[in-house]
Parts: structure tokens; sequence; C-alpha cells
DNA sequence: AGAAATTTGTGCGTATGTATG
DNA sequence: TCATACATACGCACAAATTTC
């Protein structure tokens, strides 16, 4: 591998940052499996064709994330390498994708509140333009660290009372179990990946420059009306999608 | 909204390029269309909260990616807001896929090879460590501009040519139709994002810090022999999937 | 126990990139 | 266009902690 070849200099991102995504890649990737351990900074200073102080920078950042520790004389060792997978299904379920990858799941209301469909709510959920929707902001959490940042729209004619239905319950299916609809389906998820904004950023405990990928799903009641129309934020170091045909 | 809510200074991204992503992803969501124009400097300075220089750097770089045009006296011209939308399904075909998005499709073989599957290819492909695969590094293009590039393994022992097939017939669908399989099926896709790396980045004509969908999928024949594994890499502001149920 | 090798931690001077006004 | 302030990156040197022999 040509040294250098990995990272761009004057392109507005600086190179501890590209340093640092790339090492969290490879962490999550399994690639330092063997030893546990981040390969020593003047290797990494090699390998990518940059100062060791650069590096340095690179794994403070991952230090902060609290995905390594340096340790004087010994090295950098690894503390956390998880990837979540979430499956996508027509009966795709938060909690139960999760299945056996975490002990113990949550679900927090951030916030909540009325406001009238917009043009493009409307015709995703089959409503009049300007229809009253409720809509809850959540925080999901597996084993307390933070995996997505949903913003779900209910209609607010069959769903009031939906907010503090999933406030006690933390779980969408059991807040919809609760107002009386016992399944649903996802019609559609579309996938897109962005950057972080601050807000993200702030609620997903994540440095500026980090990716997420989005998702954009429709739900509707066994009889094909829709109930629920949603975007979630996932950090793309932390999840991954598999579609199972 | 505060002003400056949405960058973050000292974060390892420089402001122009925060603010850049962030304008092109606005122009992505149709969020311009009205007017066909990016605000003005001064009006975008106020709201990112930053000096009118770093929004003319984040224009500039818009512009080098040729997503909008400045034009003196008139404003800032938005010149391309294409998403192509990839379905995925177990019959997921590139070309096919993209129907009426894109008039005119190509692939491109970048490179090919032949090289003993890893342990982890092994298991997929469900063949023994070290079994001879064919290695195809592939770019395709939608109406002249690069969509995605792929890395495929095919097992070498049944579909020996296949790079010929390819180069001949710039379709995955095709190479193999020419080999004498008539029907492939989608068996899983992993879907993971991240920044681009460079390699990646000269061939999809990306600036540093892109962020890249990628796909990581396993196509079998109609007895569910694993025929080909392939990790396919697209620019997240270019492309998106859909999953439909 | 002790010396050598390895690895992270720290300081300082300099050059360039980023952002403001 | 220019001047200013701060962030980023480099090069060199040496200190401190840990492992190896």
């Amino acid at each position: 591998m040509a040294a250098g070849s990995q990272v761009q200099r004057a392109s507005g991102v600086a190179l501890w940052r590209q340093i640092a995504d790339r090492i969290r890649a490879s962490i999550a990737n399994g690639e330092y499996d063997e030893t546990g351990r981040v390969p020593p900074e003047i290797v990494l200073a090699t390998q990518f064709g940059v100062n060791r102080h650069t590096v340095r920078s690179a794994l403070a950042a991952l230090a902060q994330e609290g995905i390594v520790r340096a340790v004087q004389g010994l090295g950098t060792i690894i503390e956390r390498k998880e990837r979540l997978n979430f499956p996508i299904s027509r009966r795709t379920r938060f909690i139960e994708g999760l299945g056996a990858q975490a002990r113990e799941t949550e679900g927090l209301l951030l916030e909540s509140g009325a406001e009238p469909a917009s043009e493009d709510l409307a015709q995703r959920l089959r409503l009049a333009e300007g229809a009253p929707l409720i809509r809850l902001e959540t925080l999901r959490k597996a084993d307390g660290r933070p995996v997505s940042r949903a913003t779900a729209w209910f209609p607010a004619s069959r769903f009031a009372g939906i907010d503090e239905a999933y406030r006690n319950s933390g779980s969408i299916t059991a807040a919809l179990n609760a107002l009386g609809l016992s399944d649903y389906l996802r019609v559609t998820t579309e996938i897109t990946a962005s950057h972080a904004e601050r807000a993200d950023m702030e609620d997903l405990g994540l440095s500026a420059g980090a990716v997420l990928l989005v998702t954009r799903s429709l739900n509707a009641d066994t009889k094909g009306t829709p109930i629920q129309y949603s975007v979630s934020r996932f950090p793309a170091d932390r999840v991954q999608f598999t579609i199972e045909n």
C-alpha cells in the first residue's frame, strides 16, 4: 500500500478526523481482534503517511468516544467494538429486531407535540393537507448506548394519547397496542446516509463529521391504512441493516 | 433557530465543508425547489452564523462538483438535484432497478483478476478456504454520472470468462446469461455507511468527506447455490435505497 | 535485578489551512 | 485584498511506563 494513499490534505476534513474514522471502521470490522489493540502510533503514522502527532489526535478523539484507551508503555486498547444489526422486513420491530444483540433496550420520549400535516406528510399518510398529527421525538438505546434518534408522525384523530402511551412503555409497538392496534406492517423503507447534524450528534453522543444511516419508513395497519411515518437516524459506525429475502 | 446552531468549530471538519454538505442535502431534499436557487450568500451566512467568506467557500466547492453555478447579479443557480432510487428486492438488478430514472446506463470493468477465497468469502460463498475466485472491479454510470463502485467475487470454477463477458456487455446479468445462468436471486443485503476512501472518491468523482452507502450482497442461483458476493459503494447524496414490502 | 526495546506522553518551533472583519 | 487569530500538521527531542530478555 502506498504511504498516504488513504487520506487527503486540504480537503476541509482534518487528517486526524479522517484517520479516526478509518480506525473506528477497522475496529468495527474486527481487523484488530487478534491483539485487542490498535497498532502502535508510529506504525499507523507510517501507514497513513502522516506525523505521529496527527495519529495521536485521531486516537484522542476515539478515546473521547470511549472506543479505545491508551496506556503508556503498553499500547492503545480497544474498549468497545460493537456494531448492531437491524433486520428490515415487513414486520420490522425495533426491540425484537435487536434480539440477543442487546441485554436491555429502552425508548425515551424526548419531546412530543401536535402539528398540521405538511403536503409531503399528508400524501404519505393519505390524509388531507393540514390534518392534525402527533409528532414524537424519541431516542432509543441498547444497553445504555444510544442507537437511534427518530421522529414519528401519527394521525391525531386515531392515535390521541400515543405520546403518553409511548412515555409509559418506551415502545411504539406497545403504545399502539395500548391504543387498540394489535398489529401493523412496514409498507416501505427508504434508506439514505448523511452527516450528522448538531442536534442528532448531541442526542446520539457523536462527534462532528459522524455518518448517519437514515431510514424513512411508512407503517400501515393490517387493512393497509397508513398509521405512522417516521424518520430514524442511526450512527453508521454502530449499526448496519440487513434485508433477508 | 439559533444562529450558528448547525455547524461546529474546531471539530476536525472545516465550517465551509459542513455548510457545503448541508446545502447539498437541502438541494437533494428539494428545499429550494420553489426558486431553483440557493438563498443569497448573506442569508446563508446569517443562518449558519458564519462569515460570508465561509459560505462562499462552501458554494465554490458545490460549484466544483457541478451542483450549483454562481451568476453575478443573479444568485446561485441549482444545476442538478437528482437522487437516484434503487429498489432492493429478491430480484435486484442494477439496470432494471433504475427504470426510467436514467436514459442510459453503462458498466465499466476497471480491473479483474484471480484470487483465492479468504476465510470470510469462502464462508459466504460456501466454498473451501483458498478456492479460486474471480474478482471484478466495476464502475456503473447512469447518464454519464458514476453511481456506484463495486467489487464482486465469483467462483472461478463455474464462471471462468466472466471478466470478458462483463467487459463486453457492461452488465452482470448479461454476463451471467452469456455463461449459461439465466436467472439468479438476491439472498441477503447488508447496508452500512461510511466516509469515502480515496480510491472510491476518485472513481466516483467525489470530494473528501463524502458519505457512501455501502451494500454487501449475496446472490444465488435458483437452486440456492451462492454465485456472487459483492460490495458496492454508492455516493449517499446521489442515491437512496427503497425496500418495498 | 537490570538493561534494552517498545510504546505512549509531552514540549517547542515552524509552516500552512481556516475563519473573521 | 489585507491583516489577524486560531486550528491543523510536521519534525525533532526526550520523558515515563511497560514488556522482553
